[in-house]
DNA sequence: GGCATTAGGAACCGATCAGTCAAAAACACC
DNA sequence: GGTGTTTTTGACTGATCGGTTCCTAATGCC
């Protein structure tokens, strides 16, 4: 019935989502996105609407994908017990800069503060990832022996500490701190919970 | 011997500073910093050498006025207890947001996430003030009862911890957690590093 | 092979960007 | 009051921005 299209569309996303998580909304030019999803401007706005579209496509591409590892992390029974399955997480963190991904940071944060502010439907779409993190979080309490005689309201509350915590460290991480110190303040964190290594 | 500068410079680096804030370094254009410091374009770069450096200027301006009321309020004696100043400083987050200021978050916690990782100079800034932020949580932590009995490695962790869970705290508040939940997770945060409500 | 429909691509658009410049204006000194 | 020095001002520059347009290419259906 018509001319089919000639590259694929989840693909492009995942392209142009590296370029605005690296560079940021403002960051990332027409130019920067077309040369990484490897199309051209014409068919960028024919797929997509505009570049707010697509920025929004990319972090929904960020949840189903980086946000999605992460929650399966922390819910993965076979990788041991609840505690170790949060340290596990944070260590990725320090692991990320170690292998020089520290620029970049964390999508979802960078979105929370750079776009969030600006767009109530980024805002909408941050808040249920932090959201889904959150419950992550919980449910690997669940499965943690340390948080075996907490009542539920205390587990909810240390999981949106760690929640606050996961996210300070992708900071501090952009702030320069080593993947020594990140490591540190990560087992530090985990001590303060109540979580410390028990591997 | 000279026509006298007719405006204040540090009056209007505190003005360029506010438009940074709110908006970040890419988002305030040259037309928003010279509405909002009341002088021209030529004066500006006559004054600072361009955008980058006035960026920097605020940035500095940052450190001197909120970094450094909030590090005088962690080290103030006559503000109680180190837990109950740690207690405090924590609280203003959720104040800042029932204040409607949640737009803006934190200049310095925006400036690490959005240019610290372009710019080495904006990131040695940014080390250095969450370096300054992080001694004085140890400081208030020398100054808490309920850590009386810990060794120095042990401050010097959970120092670390409440930086990252204080730059949390503000991501999390930009992602439209409201007042309420950020003074929850605060006051989980004080409970797990073993800081609880003691007043 | 024609026809309808959609993708691709490049030229093009006005707007806006950060930064420059030259002339006018305001002071200190003599 | 003249002179030298610095600030102020706004017009100007070239580059780049996101977005549009229009023509061509490629397909399925008849």
């Amino acid at each position: 019935m018509a001319r089919p299209r000639e590259f694929d569309v989840d693909e492009a996303v995942g392209k142009a989502m590296l370029v605005f998580w690296e560079k940021g909304y403002d960051g990332a030019s027409l130019a920067d996105l077309l040369a990484a999803m490897g199309i051209a401007r014409g068919s960028l706005y024919k797929a997509f609407r505009d570049k707010r579209s697509l920025y929004l496509s990319a972090l929904r591409h960020y949840d189903g994908t980086v946000v999605a590892d992460a929650v399966r992390l922390l819910g993965d029974r076979t990788g041991g017990d609840g505690a170790r399955r949060i340290a596990a997480l944070l260590h990725t963190i320090g692991e990320a800069v170690a292998r020089r991904e520290d620029r970049r940071g964390c999508f979802l944060c960078n979105a929370a503060v750079d776009r969030a502010p600006f767009d109530a439907e980024v805002e909408s779409l941050v808040t249920t990832m932090m959201r889904r993190l959150d419950l992550a979080f919980r449910a690997a309490l669940d499965g943690a022996a340390a948080a075996a005689a907490w009542d539920a309201g205390r587990r909810d509350r240390v999981a949106g500490g760690l929640t606050a915590a996961y996210m300070g460290l992708r900071v501090l991480a952009k702030a320069g701190r080593t993947p020594g110190q990140l490591e540190e303040t990560a087992q530090a964190i985990l001590a303060e919970a109540g979580l410390a290594a028990g591997n």
